[in-house]
RNA sequence: GGCGGCGUAGCCAAGUGGCUAAGGCGACGGUCUGCAAAACCGUUAUUCGGCGGUUCGAAUCCGCCCGCCGCCUCCA
């Protein structure tokens, strides 16, 4: 059974099969570093790292590529207003970008080509699209003429004409066509530049990423990714450039994440209703941001409010107990022979495992089901609870535990929603004093001196740890 | 105006022609506990925005209506 994705150019699931068998080439349009990044451009950040690494997983060799857009008109804009240099500008949200990717525990892709680093070959890619006619020049500017590209509209599903007629209306008259864009733009004074045929100039927008994907992934590339405002223009328009100069298709498959709204509303900087991911993650765990988004298809547009983070933040935390359990629990390594030998109460919950895990891989090679599976997930958790619920973690039932614990592990290695180190640990002296304390409050028990356990175990949690008793003994966790 | 999406329990959210409509949060009852916490067991949508139609059979397909949103301009 294969990866199933939908396309967005066909608008149909289709079978992924990738242009070299076992390899996949994968672009996403990362940021224009001019800010801290928002909550709403950390969704396709999460989702695609996690799609990209769950290809991995099923065995693919995954060459990402994630550009740096740090020539740009709203970093100029900003540098301007801070009176400042653009690369400094660029320079210090590049820096922001990716200490807020490593919180958000986003692996870095296999290369993070940045624009400036690659005028060369957007020139190179202008001047071949110039010497087919396909560009023109006008006034130190060089337009891409979307005319000369039959296929100009598909991706959007939009028709030139009707494109034509709903166009602005303060379009520059000498344009050919009001739905030409810029590939060049000459200089203006105080802005970066760079030399050119066509004399000093910048890139402009979409050319960058025709340029970089086609110089890391080749002229034709497996998935090209990205937020479903880009698909008209700029996606269309990297289409038109990249057919243009020779690309026989460009990307095969386009993936498209939906938005995510706040109150209803898009989150912009115009409707000043922005919540950078910086901010979030001084109240809440990045592993619940990553929860949230994969409880929701990458596809369809969610709903931003603490309310549902918190209800998330829930949801994680009966994940993350369950996990801390299976940590305490003796590892069998899977064993054949004694596979055999169990009897039939723990053959029954290998059985089920089983069968939540075909259905969990089942949804996520269904484009990407993340959602589906994250339900899978949460079956496996309540099987291990089942279990622990049982008696003492011992003999078969620490053989099945030790399946469960890898399985979640396995899953971990994409998803990365898991905390190794918020088990109650076994060693150190801060573990040795916490263990002494909870066997003097455990006496004052005995002893019903209530009050005083009460007041130990009220203090510690306001610490942040928090106190279990059990029938089995106490336990403590760190919380958050 | 053109194009597209969405509306499933108190809330979040899967499911797009046929097994009992996943899963999470919450709530309620029970087990355990000195009380909690965590966990377990049970209950919580005879019905999928509304009205018609197609079909042996529809949340799923078609039509109309109501409500919400996005794109068409920089935007994840």
């Amino acid at each position: 059974m294969g990866i199933r994705i939908y396309n967005t150019l066909t608008k149909k699931k289709e079978d992924f099969i990738p242009i070299e068998p076992g390899k996949v080439k994968f672009y996403l349009c990362g940021p224009t570093v001019y800010d801290y990044f928002h909550i709403g451009n950390a969704r396709p950040f999460i989702v695609f790292d996690v799609f990209r690494r769950y290809l991995e997983y099923r065995g693919f060799d995954v060459t990402f590529v994630v550009n740096i857009t740090d020539v740009d008109d709203k970093i100029i804009n900003r540098a301007h207003r801070e009176n400042r240099s653009p690369a400094d500008v660029a320079e210090e949200f590049t820096r922001a970008y990716f200490e807020d990717l490593e919180k958000l525990r986003i692996r870095r892709a296999t290369v993070h080509p940045k624009a400036t680093e690659h005028i060369a070959e957007m020139i190179a890619l202008i001047r071949k699209l110039e010497e087919r006619g396909i560009a023109y020049r006008l006034n130190g500017d060089v337009y891409y003429n979307v005319e000369k590209f039959p296929d100009y509209g598909r991706l959007s599903g939009k028709k030139l004409e009707e494109l034509q007629a709903g166009a602005r209306v303060e379009v520059d008259e000498r344009k050919r066509n009001p739905l030409d864009f810029a590939l060049w733009k000459a200089a203006k004074p105080g802005e970066p530049a760079w030399d050119s045929p066509w004399g000093k100039g910048r890139p402009g927008w979409h050319i960058e990423c025709s340029a970089m994907s086609m110089k890391y992934l080749g002229p034709d590339f497996d998935i090209h990714a990205g937020g479903e405002d880009l698909i008209f223009p700029h996606h269309e328009n990297e289409i038109a450039q990249s057919c243009g100069a020779g690309s026989a298709q460009f990307a095969r498959y386009w993936m498209h994440n939906g938005f995510l709204n706040i109150r209803g509303e898009k989150m912009s900087k115009s409707l000043g209703n922005v919540l950078t991911v910086r901010e979030i993650l001084k109240q809440i765990s990045p592993e619940v941001i990553r929860l949230f988004f994969l409880q929701k298809h990458y596809r369809s547009p969610i709903n931003y409010s603490e309310d549902i983070l918190e209800e998330t933040e829930r949801a994680w935390r009966r994940l993350q107990n369950t996990y801390g359990e299976l940590l305490q629990v003796e590892n069998i390594p899977e064993d054949e022979f004694l596979a055999g030998k169990l009897p039939d109460r723990a053959r029954a919950a290998l059985q089920e495992l089983a069968h939540h895990r075909s259905a969990f891989e089942e949804a996520m090679d269904d484009d990407f089901n993340s959602a589906r599976a994250i339900g899978h997930l949460f079956e496996i958790v309540k099987l291990a609870n089942r279990i622990l619920a049982e008696g003492k973690p011992e003999g078969e039932r620490a053989y099945v535990l030790s399946r469960i614990r890898k399985t979640l592990e396995g899953y971990d290695s994409f998803l990365s929603l898991l905390r190794k180190e918020e088990s109650p640990a076994t060693s150190g002296d801060f573990e040795k004093v916490m263990e002494l304390l909870l066997e003097v409050r455990n006496s004052l028990r005995k002893k019903k001196l209530f009050d005083l356990a009460d007041e130990i175990r009220s203090k510690l949690h306001e610490m942040g740890y928090q106190i279990e008793d059990r029938p089995d003994g106490s336990v403590w966790k760190k919380m958050s």
